[in-house]
DNA sequence: AAAGAAATTGTAACTCAGTATCAATAAGCC
DNA sequence: GGCTTATTGATACTGAGTTACAATTTCTTT
């Protein structure tokens, strides 16, 4: 099948929903969608602001678990009283090495976690459906900084 | 050197830090190592409370981050607005396949991680502290209630 | 052991992310 | 177009966690 965009896929989730595809719901996925990075819901209700494009926090925050749910975005971590989310659809399963310090974030990822996914669906009889890795140390600015503190 | 208890531990901990130790703490964390689980700030608060321990939670509140500064205990995962801590002075580091339906939880831990660990060390340059691996899947009870519904 | 400086306590007020309510509006289906 | 029902935005609410502050307690110094 080609490769359809995350709006046409939305439409298509909507729709098996009974649910119903409304001109907030696009400004707010397209705005999602323009970001190549992890957002906010603060952030992107500011910076939908700015554009001029008006929609409710609380639209924003109903269309997440949608979004979710129809497998474009997933939560990504939970940081001081902040959720952030990033996009999946179309993108490779990733990890995450976070600076405990400035919070600058690399992605990576492993086949090796695959092979474990495995052995643990054996050894322990769940159905695996993904897996969260954040791996957290100080980077190499910020170990500068402490060295010369 | 001999193993300390976690008494122990934080005392010294308070010292080092110019803090004090007060019954109040004393009884919080005699509370917290006698739960061989992972715990939450509210049910630790509703356990005390149980047995006749009055403190006030905005001691817990203020106890936790010096219990984890101290690496006594550590933040293991937060669902459904609440954080859940468990102990790790004593234990071996593991990690969590959580059923996204009942939320069982099991611990397994890998000796693969700290080899990624050292990879991703010299590939960006991190010191790395710790990891945490979070495994999302349907448990077998709960497969099974899904087949049949 | 008493005094004094400074940390800690509990209470109550507050913050802030996220949710629920509800009347007005708009999407989708005929 | 007209009807049914989902969605919207405003507003009120919830609940975890934080903060301010006066009263109390720890710990050090003598
Ligand atoms: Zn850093
Ligand atoms: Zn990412
Ligand atoms: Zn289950
Ligand atoms: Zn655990």
């Amino acid at each position: 099948m080609a490769f359809q965009s995350e709006l046409e896929v939305f439409r298509k989730f909507l729709k098996n929903q009974g649910m119903r595809y409304t001109p907030e719901r696009e400004a707010i996925i397209k705005e999602i969608f323009s970001i190549h990075d992890h957002f906010d819901v603060d952030g992107l209700y500011i910076s939908m602001r700015r554009k001029g494009l008006r929609v409710s926090k609380a639209s924003i925050y109903r269309l997440i678990p949608l979004l979710i749910e129809a497998n474009l975005i997933a939560e990504v971590f939970f940081d001081k009283g902040q959720t952030y989310y990033e996009h999946i659809y179309g993108h490779e399963h990733h990890c995450h090495l976070r600076c405990k310090e400035c919070n600058k974030i690399e992605e990576f990822s492993d086949p090796r976690l695959k092979d474990l996914e495995k052995e643990l669906s054996e050894r322990f009889g769940y159905k695996i459906l993904t897996h969260k890795l954040q791996v957290i140390g100080i980077c190499s600015k910020c170990q500068a900084k402490e060295d010369s503190a």
